[in-house]
Formats: C-alpha cells, sequence, structure tokens
DNA sequence: GTCTATATTGCGATAGAC
DNA sequence: GTCTATCGCAATATAGAC
C-alpha cells in the first residue's frame, strides 16, 4: 500500500512539468497544514483547496480523493525523517543519535509533530485509510531501534536487565507520548531533553 | 469550564427520574462508543442516537449539545479513573502502584483507552472543546505523580540521578505512548508489563 | 420525554466548458 | 490544468406536535 512511491511522474519532457510539480508541492504543504490542524477524518478538502488558492476541482485534478492526498503527505514526510536517522544494524549508537536529533528537529517543525500524533490516534482504528500505514511503520520502527538497542548490547552497553526490545517498545512509546504533552504545553517539557535522560539510565553513551 | 460538576439532578422526587437518568446513563455508553472510534470531531450524534435506539432530538433533550455530551462522558470516565489512583502525598509508592493497576485496568476497556488517546491528540488544537479540559488534566496529573517520586526520593527510594519532575513527564509519556501502541497492535506489547519494568528502573519497590 | 419535520451548513466527488 | 455548476449525502440544531 505505502510501498508504492509518490506518484510523481519521473521524466519532464514538457517544461509545464515543472508548474505542475510545484502545484502538486503547495498542495501538500497545504495539506499538512489542515490535516494537522484538523485531522485527517474532520479536515476538509475545501480547507486545503482555499489555501492554495484553487478550487476544489482543481485541487482533485491533481490528486483523485482525498485518501491518496493524504498517502501522498505521509510519504513525503517519511523522506525527511528517514535522512535523520541512519539505520545501520552494525551502528546501534548512531541510531540511537538518530533519534535525538530527531527529536530535536521535530520541536522545530510542530505542524509535522501534530500531523503524526493526530493521525496516529485517529488511525487507530481499522477503517481509516491510514490505519495499514501506521501499523506497517510501528513494526519497522519497533524493529530498527530494537537492532539498535542489540548492537549496543552486544558491546556491553546496554544497562543489565533491560532487554533490546522492551527498550524499543519504550523509546517510542516516550517519544510518541512526549509530543502530546508537547502539544498540549510547549512550555511545560523540552522532548529532546526528556528523551536524553531515559536514553542515558538505559545505555551507556556520551 | 469542567470545574463544573456533572449536570446530574440531585435529588429524585418522581419515580420518573429514575428512568430518565437510566437513559442518560445509556446514552453516556453510547457515546463513550461513538466517540472513541472516531473521535469528537467525526463522531456524529446521529450515530449515538442510532445505538441508543432513539432519535437525535431525543437525545438532544438530555444534551443540549454536542460539546456537553462529550463533557458528561469526560466527567463521568473521570471518576471511575480517580478510583483506581490513590493520592496521598504521604505516601508515594500507592500512587505509583495505582498506575500500575491503572494501566493493568486500561487493557480490559479498549474502548476507553481509545477515546483518551484520540481525544488528547485531537484536542491538541486550541479551539477543541475539550481542549482546556486536557491541558489542565495534564498539569494536575503531573504535579500528583510528581509528588508521588518527591515522597518517594524523600525517602531514598528514587535511582539517583533522577528528578521526581522528569520522571513524572516520562511515565505520563510512556503510559499514553504504549496505548497507541498497544490500540494498533495488541500483540505487540502489554502495557503493564512495559510500565512496570520501566518503574523499576527509576524507583526501588517490590 | 420523544417524535417528525425542517432549516442550514458543509462535505467529497463528478460533468463538462474553456 | 483549472474553472463553475451541481449532485447526493450527512452533519448539528431547532420548532412544534403528541
Amino acid at each position: 500500500m505505502e510501498t508504492q512511491a509518490p506518484a510523481a511522474p519521473v521524466r519532464r519532457r514538457r517544461g509545464t512539468y515543472a508548474k505542475t510539480e510545484d502545484t502538486r508541492h503547495r498542495i501538500l504543504e497545504a495539506a499538512l497544514e489542515v490535516f494537522s490542524e484538523s485531522g485527517y477524518r474532520s479536515g476538509s478538502l475545501r480547507d486545503v483547496a482555499a489555501r492554495v488558492g484553487m478550487s476544489e476541482a482543481g485541487l482533485l485534478h491533481h490528486y483523485a480523493n482525498k485518501s491518496s492526498l493524504l498517502q501522498a503527505v505521509l510519504d513525503l514526510r517519511d523522506e525527511r525523517a528517514f535522512d535523520l536517522v541512519p539505520v545501520d544494524p552494525e551502528d546501534g549508537e548512531a541510531t540511537i543519535r538518530g533519534l535525538l536529533a530527531l527529536a530535536r528537529y521535530n520541536a522545530s517543525v510542530p505542524g509535522v509533530v501534530e500531523l503524526y500524533s493526530t493521525l496516529s490516534a485517529e488511525a487507530t482504528s481499522p477503517d481509516h485509510p491510514a490505519h495499514e500505514y501506521f501499523t506497517l511503520r510501528y513494526t519497522r520502527t519497533r524493529n530498527m531501534i530494537e537492532a539498535a538497542f542489540e548492537d549496543l548490547a552486544r558491546r556491553g552497553r546496554l544497562t543489565p536487565g533491560v532487554s533490546p526490545r522492551g527498550a524499543a517498545i519504550a523509546t517510542i512509546a516516550l517519544m510518541d507520548g512526549l509530543q502530546v504533552q508537547w502539544l498540549l504545553d510547549r512550555s511545560a517539557l523540552d522532548m529532546a531533553d526528556s528523551l536524553e535522560a531515559f536514553l542515558h539510565k538505559v545505555v551507556d553513551f556520551d
């Protein structure tokens, strides 16, 4: 499902293609805003279209329906996130440091944090169009972080009594939960600091 | 706003009052289901009314509008949750054990977990009718758990280098984040076990 | 206390002109 | 590629009969 690549034209044969791609990009930015603020179900194509400055029909020329627009937004944001977190199974520390970098970066893009917090809760329902996307995403992320902790365990740098899988589950849960508290009151905590404090209890680094 | 008590009649002077209260209770149960599955914004009064087996107008006779219905649902659930977590500032351990009991209880009422996960993310938006409710709720909960960890610190039972406030923030974040993962895949983890493992790293008990 | 009927608004999506 | 016009549906809420 989301294994499919973003449906952008691979080659540009005409000059007009560049303009189309720009339009599509502006649509995605607007859609990110709307889905962040209102969630997918309550966010409207009407609102997205208005922010782009075009009609709903014009918008639907680029994305056939609401669900495929959401998919495109998620695909785009995933590319960015994976840039920050290296996934070398031989270098668990790099992955863990990547999570810290991600937490720090997230604090600069509250809209994106809001998007994922809202959607991951919403997509809990099996009939949600992003349900499979999130199920798969969490499975993969858990495995990735588990592998990182396993690498650190091999090096004797995991706190005794801590299991790699348990640490992975807790790390993801902590990151998600911190986001909700932070969105509700940004002065109440620093996401990266809180994550770092936790990680220092679990793994020996720095 | 939510400082107001649930708007139930205090005294019953007529036999018919009992039937009314039963109806109101059935409405709240149905509303819990609907708001859990679809969130507040996308959950409809139509759906709630259908589950109760009455018309929308009939429903609105008991709760003047959608927002006050949500408030009533939240008030009802809060009563139950506070029963499980004792808040004696002289007995921090009891509070922490209460959180564990709450996590265990939550696993038996997925609908309630879904309600709070969905709503707390949704209510991140300042214009959401439950925004103030959740902001206040998180502030209070953070302070309550911080006090519990402070009590344990006084007894020398908090892991060195851990701050009561940081532990409180992390504990809440962990509980919230575990819920999302659990809702997406209930076989992936046990919420209470994960919480317990974390607490054992933070505080000396059992 | 519950109903039918209705007002009003907003939604996603399609048809077809330009 | 973008528009106007429109369809069909569902939403919250109100008015008033019973």
